[in-house]
DNA sequence: TTAATGCTTGTGATAAATGCTATTAATACC
DNA sequence: GGTATTAATAGCATTTATCACAAGCATTAA
């Protein structure tokens, strides 16, 4: 009986049938079926109750797995433990956050990160679309927006701002913009999701809170896809901190309102960390969150 | 990685080298060896200190052990209550008892036990040597004398009276014996085991304890062996009642004190089931219990 | 220095696991 | 009720792992 049998039979109980689980596992689902198989005849005991349209643990299955699927975890703990003995730091470390935020501020991080730990290697997964954590495996992830709910650890990196942008072109062309209500009538560019593309909020001090309906001929789901037609002199564009602090000092790109704090979402924004809320953390884990904190409190 | 390395490794660390543990597991040291240097591997870490003098396990070897350990035994334990799910009990149970016991009293129960459980086996282990009930992995001991101590469950079975008995064939050569002091005169068969073979005591009401040395031609380790000495005339010998109830029966053999409560170590000797103090018993295990308790309860 | 012990490595035969492909079976939809 | 679809499984060929025996090698006790 191998412990890969058993991560497998776990598995197959959590995706509900052999062929999603083969594809998890990336094995041929002839090979789950076999395994899952001799398992049943090691245990005596059928585990599912299957046809092709159906596919249900049995009873024994369900029991065995209560019992198993704390266990392999555990074992896999005890591994980690050991390999946190080692004198470098190593495995593999699996990353996730937004494609842009990624490519902005984690890629330039990662040459100083293998430098420091040779041995230690970053599996990073860039998504603009909600991640099953547990599933996808996931040590670390790096969230935008307010605080995020869920079961674990949150950290937070620093505050995100937003600003409304354009290019220095597209001012040259355009009449100043004195006022935030002005955007009203101008071509901005916008994000797809809830709130980005309807209205953008304004506070300046103690002043009462202007919302300001917004339109424009470009929506983009990709924040520098959305920065770069902003820098073509479209239009205006809300863009956070983090991905347009070297456009704003060399001059390309202009925050129209430096005095107001801006938001499609919400005025408490930050950069996330989050990690799984157990009370065994991976060193490789561990040395990578801090590593991150560090490197990315620079941003505050 | 196989959970039968993982057993392996523990096993290693218990016997304290590879031969030991693959005299235990019955495979070639060759095997351990290579199943240890793969599980090294794949850990990254050594595990044993070796060399051909000394062994002992690493610092990584012993915190692995220290989380592995109980988690394969929970792995058992939890193929185990698969097991109780079936329709039949199944599988196999260790018993282990006196080669004297075994034969007179368990082996005449073990037909009506297959009968009752066809798919449960029996492994019977007879040895009159003191048995290490978890390296041997004894589900069940019967042990006959003074309550053991240890840290299992006892459940007393019946107790345990001794006689001195000779054959009626011996009893026709031989004068009366009228009292217990008239032993020390006569070739008595006696037992190797400590106390045994020097002085058995009597007690008869409120009188006062008698102690009589013996003395004989014959030690015998083996109560059946010893039994029939007595049967043949060589002289009286010291008898459990279980083991002479039919020849008392039928006259083959005469208690010469039958007045008298005789003891060659403790008066309070009993039949003792013991078994492991688990919060969880298999079902094969409990069953056996059962059975046993129930059948050798008759003997009261 | 020698003998003995016990881990390790080599080797050839045997057994097992895997992926691909084909087959079978069950169910949903028309 | 027939048919298309989907998922599990069986066959087969290939690769991979395992095993037992033998030989090697290092260390230590006498």
């Amino acid at each position: 009986m191998k412990t890969a049998t058993l991560k497998l039979f776990v598995e197959t109980v959590r995706s509900g049938g052999f062929t999603a689980a083969a594809a998890r596992q990336q094995i041929d689902p002839s090979s789950v079926s076999r395994q899952i198989a001799a398992l049943e005849k090691d245990l005596g005991v059928r585990l599912f109750e299957r046809s092709t349209r159906r596919f249900q643990p049995t009873e024994a299955g369900l029991l065995y797995y209560e019992f198993v699927a704390p266990l392999i975890e555990e074992l896999d703990e005890a591994a980690n433990r050991i390999l946190d003995l080692r004198a470098n730091p190593s495995g593999t470390v699996r990353v996730s956050t937004s494609v842009a935020f990624g490519v902005a501020c984690i890629a330039p991080l990662l040459g100083t990160f293998c430098a420091r730990y040779p041995d230690l290697n970053i599996d990073l997964r860039l998504d603009d679309q909600p991640v099953d954590f547990v599933h996808e495996k996931i040590d670390i992830a790096i969230r935008l927006g307010p605080a995020p709910g869920g079961d674990f650890v949150r950290a937070r990196l620093f505050p995100v701002r937003h600003h409304v942008c354009a290019s220095a072109e597209f001012l040259e062309r355009q009449q100043r913009v004195e006022h935030p209500t002005a955007l009203a009538k101008l071509n901005c560019v916008r994000f797809p999701f809830k709130g980005f593309n309807t209205q953008w909020h304004f506070r300046r001090g103690r002043e009462k809170e202007i919302i300001v309906p917004i339109t424009g001929k470009l929506i983009i789901s990709n924040a520098i896809a959305l920065k770069s037609t902003v820098l073509q002199g479209v239009g205006p564009g809300l863009l956070a901190d983090w991905m347009i602090k070297k456009e704003l000092e060399e001059g390309s790109l202009v925050d129209l309102f430096p005095d107001y704090q801006v938001t499609a979402t919400d005025f408490e924004t930050a950069a996330w960390l989050l990690y799984a809320s157990r009370n065994y953390l991976p060193l490789k884990v561990r040395l990578t969150i801090e590593f991150l904190n560090e490197q990315l409190a620079k941003f505050t």
